[in-house]
DNA sequence: ACAAGAGGTCTATCTCGATAAACCAGATAG
DNA sequence: CTATCTGGTTTATCGAGATAGACCTCTTGT
């Protein structure tokens, strides 16, 4: 599988690791209980998985992550535009905006954007 | 459950109803073998699933939609900003351009799609 | 010496999305 | 009048994501 896919209790669990990294295990295994309501062998059983899938590293008990949130966003964003919207990121902004307005510092942060991926 | 909310195998068979509507059910048998492979039974298993979430309707053997395409990825697209993007769309623009450029044509489009949302 | 903690693994359960086989009632063509 | 077609429903299987209980080994403080 992917080690860009990240499931919805994945993603939440790797949020708390790149907010956290380098993380101990143990560590993690308390902070997963309080933000997430997570056993102890939940923790682990999931770091396995995507340790196993290439998404994360865990090392002489510290957890560290291969993929970062910015290739994973990257990944899901692409993945919804692709399967929902026949790869047409206009197509998606259309559906996004649909109705409702936008503020114009987020119009003008929007077309910044949009400006500095077009000058390449 | 949400009338928007379209899994995967869902998203697919309402596409077939949205390009085809009103569309008679035992055609809609015959399309749903011919596009997706699947088997009589499965159609009508995930045609009763929709009406009863309320996202599609069959009455008298004729199938429409009550949810439109627009609905639906408008909700697609909301969901995935708010789950993976904080609800930022800046955020998600960013993710999803990240480091590839696009054509001034592109970016143009997509600019008049902001001017458009912002006019309101 | 021994209890407690650190750092894990193995196996299991539950739910749910995806898919289908089997069956059924009413209309209709030959 | 009976074989076929239309328009379904009921029940089941299978895989996978989410979650956890039980157990294990090694180290360390008392």
């Amino acid at each position: 599988m992917e080690p860009y896919k990240l499931f919805d209790a994945e993603y939440k669990f790797t949020c708390l690791i790149w907010d956290n990294e380098p993380i101990n295990s143990t560590d993690l295994v308390k902070l997963c209980l309080a933000e997430l309501g997570w056993k102890k062998s939940t923790t682990y059983t999931v770091l396995r998985k995507l340790c196993k899938r290439g998404s994360l590293r865990n090392e002489e008990a510290t957890v560290t992550s291969i993929v970062k949130k910015e290739d994973a966003q990257k990944y899901e964003s692409q993945m919804v535009v692709e399967k929902s919207f026949n790869g047409s990121l206009p197509q998606f902004l259309t559906a996004f905006l649909g109705g409702k307005g936008i503020s114009n510092e987020e119009a003008e942060e929007l077309k910044r954007i949009i400006e500095e991926a077009t000058k390449s």
